[in-house]
DNA sequence: GCGACAG
DNA sequence: ATCTTGTCGC
């Protein structure tokens, strides 16, 4: 299987990106920066190699207190064409501190394990244009929890430095019980005999959502913050903001 | 060996 | 991910 992608940094972006609105409440500001860690990948195996390399370089501990949070959520509209979104929430309030939002095509075929490559030269394009550094970056996907211990929270994490954790809607790899009832409950997600994240019950009466490390945080924290993100639905504001911003452009 | 497999 | 109706429940 052979396949031509842009590299980072120059995936085709027509309608050019669109910065919605600037940050108003004073927060420092900072850009994200973005490291060139290695080039695009031509082929599956390429893809594969860059995540075993690339994983040397997760943390899976840092800070557990965070000012600011983004979410991140690409939406697919036909073949290959997508709008990815970022939006940056005050952690203690939720009330948003920026969004963005750019337009683009998928930059890897969707191969199972692969995933994040589809997105990240948008994802990446996105986060560039904030005029904000966030402190935690909110994943729509997962972390850890991957067949290589690299999906797409780890590689924006590592990425940009950033703390960064994953939520999953649907089980990937590994094997979980269901966990009990309650919000705030859940069972470990056991890959290889090792627990690699979580299926966590955000609210009651729901399915749970699957989480993971991303990049500079404990899986403690991670469940700490998704839960505190998700005070009223299934998914972390954060993440639910993106999704909006992606699929309505507003 | 075969199928399933984040979005 | 996306294509799609109605329906139950808060």
């Amino acid at each position: 299987m052979r396949i031509r992608i842009p590299p980072i940094g120059k995936a085709r972006l027509p309608g050019d990106g669109t910065c919605v609105a600037g940050s108003w409440k004073g927060h420092r500001l900072g850009r994200v920066r973005v490291k060139q860690l290695h080039s695009w990948p031509g082929s599956v195996a390429e893809a594969e190699a860059i995540q075993e390399r690339l994983r040397l370089h997760v943390e899976l501990t840092g800070p557990d207190v965070f000012t600011t949070v983004a979410g991140l959520d690409v939406h697919y509209h036909g073949d290959d064409a997508l709008s990815a979104a970022v939006v940056v929430l005050d952690a203690g309030t939720l009330d948003v501190v920026e969004r963005v939002v750019v337009h683009g095509r998928a930059a890897f075929p969707y191969v199972p394990g692969l995933f994040a490559f589809r997105e990240l030269p948008a994802l990446v394009e996105a986060l560039e244009r904030l005029t904000v550094t966030p402190d935690l970056l909110v994943c729509d996907g997962y972390g850890l929890a991957h067949p290589r211990g690299f999906g797409l929270a780890c590689h924006l994490g590592v990425l940009t430095g950033l703390p960064s954790l994953g939520v999953g809607k649907t089980p990937f790899v590994g094997t979980h019980d269901a966990p009990a009832p309650a919000r705030g409950s859940w069972s470990p997600i056991v890959l290889d005999g090792t627990p690699v994240g979580r299926a966590l019950r955000t609210r009651a009466g729901t399915k749970p959502v699957y989480v993971s490390q991303g990049h500079r945080i404990t899986l403690d924290t991670v469940t700490e913050q998704v839960l505190r993100l998700s005070p009223r639905f299934r998914l972390p504001e954060p993440v639910r903001q993106a999704d909006h911003l992606a699929r309505h452009g507003t």
